[in-house]
RNA sequence: GGGCCGUUAGCUCAGUCCGGUAGAGCAGCUGACUCUUAAUCAGGAGGUCGAAGGUUCGAAUCCUUCACGGCCCA
């Protein structure tokens, strides 16, 4: 393993040193104290003669980030959730402990402090201490504090150390959960129930991916990781819960990429007795109030461009964006093998076979996706992709489906589900014929649509994604606080 | 899975093209300094150059394989 380092043997004899002392250097006590933004609000204002006036006095905790040393005096800064206060020691002020055992103190090391308010020569409002207390003994040195943690494998390996240098990441990962937040008041307001449907599933349904195999012992069972929760959230609708949705993760079993991660948290609500052009109203009123909420106002930078998430959005249909965004005119060039020769030109592989459905959208995820920068929703979507979804009327070779696309990201997709237990038996059949990743026959599923789906319409967002959006990142691991990584071996 | 790039002190990085004693800043250590904020000044310390093998009198540097990561593609 990892050699004991010089770094940490000199702090290892520092806390001997302390305890010697008499200081403990991880005690348990209760330090009741007010965190940094409250004591910036309650106190930021006044100027340093008022504040000489108030002689208040408080008490703050945190981690101690950088020291500036003057011998008899120094000034360091302590972190806690809400930012930082500076803390000034000095050795004819200080009444516990003594100066020197102070001295002893490390970056890296949590401390309680007490003692009065006061404002620099400079302005920065200042804790004058009079009390410090060892909370916790850190063993380790922290990353530079100008350049930080920036190695992106040593910040994903070691999370907890990135959430202590670097505060934007701190930021991103609360703002990802005022979304959820956000999503969990929208939908209680409009009386959908939150529900935990299983993770563990003998079927893997709901989505076409490869699932993880893991294995109940007492019952000797292979089960899969659910791919979605999409055929047990229906279910509930065919119970008479009506409005239902689950956030919670899914697991898919591919590769990993600046938008993949094998496990990465799906919002998935169905609602019956509407469609799915409700639904997209819905999306859109959830997103772009989403977005007022985090930002206050509809404007967004993705990767240094602004993105309008302003109401209406577009909505165009496969077959519009193919011919305004692709160059590829379904009216005219309707032939399957054209279609396919095109495909081929463009690098996409394996649709020899491939119905026509399927080639078409392959091409306008080629083609057109990276290109839907604003919010836009695409209709029109082939049956052959789309095999819980209601066909449409007017077109057989349709159904009844969206999806969103927002900086050429596939953010949601939603649609009229189909149930029609009959057609839903063929459709799986058929996937089942082309042998399509996580295709299974689900009875069960089945019988449940004989009971009586009432017409439905349902969605999925994918909460990560939208999460990269509202906090600019540029990977999917930046919004995941343990991304799945290969073990480091060194 | 393929292509390209990266891995050097706790951290951030030079050094690799063109082989010749392992470098800097910050952190840490010793000392000075009672309003600093990337504090300052002086001194000293710190290395399996990702791993293994090869070429060479000599390898962080060239070659091969492997590991991990990043970006792009599938």
């Amino acid at each position: 393993m990892e050699p004991i380092h010089d770094l940490l043997a000199v702090r290892k004899e520092k806390a001997e040193n302390l305890k010697n002392a008499g200081i403990e250097p991880y005690p348990q006590v209760r330090w009741p104290h007010t965190d940094s933004a409250e004591l910036q609000r309650e106190f930021g204002a006044f100027d340093a003669a008022e504040l000489e006036a108030k002689g208040a006095h408080v008490s703050a905790a945190g981690r101690i980030m950088a020291f500036r040393d003057f011998g008899k005096s120094t000034f360091l800064h302590i972190q806690d959730r809400k930012g930082r206060v500076q803390v000034y020691v000095r050795k004819d002020l200080l009444k516990d402990p003594d100066y020197a055992v102070f001295k002893k103190f490390d970056t890296g090391d949590i401390i309680g402090v007490e003692g009065k308010v006061f404002k620099t020569k400079t302005g920065e409002l200042t804790i004058l201490a009079e009390k410090v207390l060892l909370l916790t003994k850190s063993m380790r040195p922290l990353p530079e504090k100008w350049h930080g943690l920036k190695d992106v494998e040593e910040r994903y390996r070691h999370r907890y150390v990135d959430l202590i240098v670097n505060e934007k990441v701190r930021e991103v990962f609360v703002r990802r959960a005022r979304i959820i937040e956000f999503i969990r008041k929208f939908f209680a307001a409009r009386d959908f129930v939150e529900v935990e449907t299983p993770m563990m599933q003998l079927i893997p349904g709901g989505a076409v991916a490869k699932p993880f195999i893991t294995h109940h012992n007492a019952l000797g069972l292979d089960l899969y990781l659910r791919i979605a929760p999409e055929l047990y959230l229906k279910r509930l609708i065919v119970g008479g819960m009506e409005r239902v949705f689950e956030i919670n993760r899914n697991f898919r079993n591919e590769g990993i990429s600046v938008r993949h991660n094998p496990e990465f948290t799906m919002l998935e609500f169905y609602q019956a007795y509407v469609t799915y052009e409700d639904l997209m109203s819905l999306t859109e009123e959830m997103v772009s109030s989403l977005v007022q909420d985090l930002c206050g106002q509809q404007k967004v930078v993705y990767n240094e461009r602004e993105i309008d998430f302003s109401m209406p959005w577009r909505r165009m249909t496969m077959q519009e964006a193919l011919a305004e965004l692709g160059g590829v005119d379904l009216a005219a060039q309707a032939d399957l093998d054209t279609l396919r020769s095109r495909a081929k030109a463009l690098g996409i592989e394996g649709l020899e076979k491939a119905p026509k459905g399927k080639v078409i959208t392959e091409l306008f995820e080629t083609l057109c996706e990276e290109k839907l920068e604003r919010p836009t929703f695409i209709t029109g979507y082939p049956v052959e992709v789309s095999p819980l979804a209601k066909r449409s009327k007017e077109q057989p070779d349709l159904v009844e489906r969206f999806e969103l696309y927002i900086c050429g990201m596939e953010i949601a997709n939603g649609f009229n589900e189909l149930n029609d237990p009959e057609d839903q038996r063929a459709r799986f059949m058929e996937q089942i014929k082309e042998k399509e990743e996580g295709a299974s026959m689900d009875e069960d599923y089945i019988m449940a649509l004989e009971y009586g789906l009432p017409p439905t319409a349902g969605e999925g967002i994918g909460i990560d994604r939208l999460a990269m959006l509202l906090t600019d990142s540029p990977s999917i691991r930046e919004v995941i606080l343990f991304p799945l990584l290969r073990p480091d071996m060194a």
